[in-house]
DNA sequence: CTTATATCAGGTACACTGATATTC
DNA sequence: CGAATATCAGTGAACCTGATATAA
């Protein structure tokens, strides 16, 4: 890891200290705690060999079994080629099954293996106490704020 | 665009239909919503051939003339490998200059050129208009809570 | 000797654009 | 033909591990 101290040669600040935190920019403290909660997340999956986008794609086939290639990208915001690669790695992974469609000759539909049910079960407990965590962040009164104004960005930048 | 939303056959919801939105993960959220701000930023400095990454490092050299690459990696929580490729493209560009520490003979420490302080300049004017539609999307009133959790969840994860 | 810095080499997962083939 | 699907190829930014050399 990078416990590393900075010897003070320089005079620049640690990540957390001086300003930095609750008075930054919006977009940057998004960044900030997107990052580390994408890291946290990555951390638990990681002796899974899950990613944290193969979580969000297993969790979708759950969710919708038989779902398509195109319908995770619309579903996750990504571009069809993306998610190929993802549920490429799945399936190599042997996490997911693909099948032709009875109708559309063309699409694929995806569906969980046994592996990949016992492999997401797992996944979701410990994903669940990342969200715990991220939960704890702030006072509960507060929460309903912050949800409403994550769904409004995430809406409003999409549409540009 | 895709208004048959798939014909039916599998019955996937829209991106923006359902649960999916104020009553999602919270973990979910922050991800799409740091995403679609990442995309409006890397929009906007496009023409400027200009990446939200180098946007920060520039942004971290003017505010600490002379930080070196070990110090941009803490501030930024990147590993110093990813800050020196970051770093030679905008060396590449002509934004910054590197000079030999005085004392620490191993340390380059960076400035902005006349060239990369315009560019940092322009870039600015751009970026603080995304902050502005960040702002406006919660009430007010709200801003201190949001400001709060996305501080909290960056300092909280950070430790793991 | 220990620590910090910078860099090189290799590898992986993700995300994009562009182009192509197939199917309805 | 148009629209949707899937997949080919290439590119890029970011991340990692590991190794090396230099310097305080």
């Amino acid at each position: 890891m990078r416990k590393d101290k900075s010897d003070g040669q320089t005079g620049v600040p640690e990540a957390g200290e001086g300003k930095r935190g609750e008075e930054g920019y919006l977009g940057y403290l998004l960044r900030q705690a997107a990052n580390a909660s994408h890291n946290r997340v990555a951390h638990v999956l990681a002796d899974l060999d899950m990613t944290p986008p193969q979580f969000s794609v297993l969790t979708m086939i759950a969710a919708y079994p038989g779902i398509s290639n195109a319908d995770i990208a619309r579903l996750a915001l990504l571009t069809p080629q993306t998610v190929s690669v993802i549920i490429a790695n799945l399936e190599k992974g042997g996490s997911i099954s693909r099948r032709p469609h009875a109708v559309h000759g063309r699409i694929k539909q995806l569906d969980l293996t046994e592996h990949g049910r016992k492999l997401l079960s797992e996944a979701r407990e410990r994903v669940h106490t990342v969200e715990q965590e991220l939960l704890g962040c702030v006072p509960e009164k507060d929460v309903p704020a912050v949800r409403r104004w994550l769904a409004a960005v995430a809406k409003t930048m999409a549409e540009s």
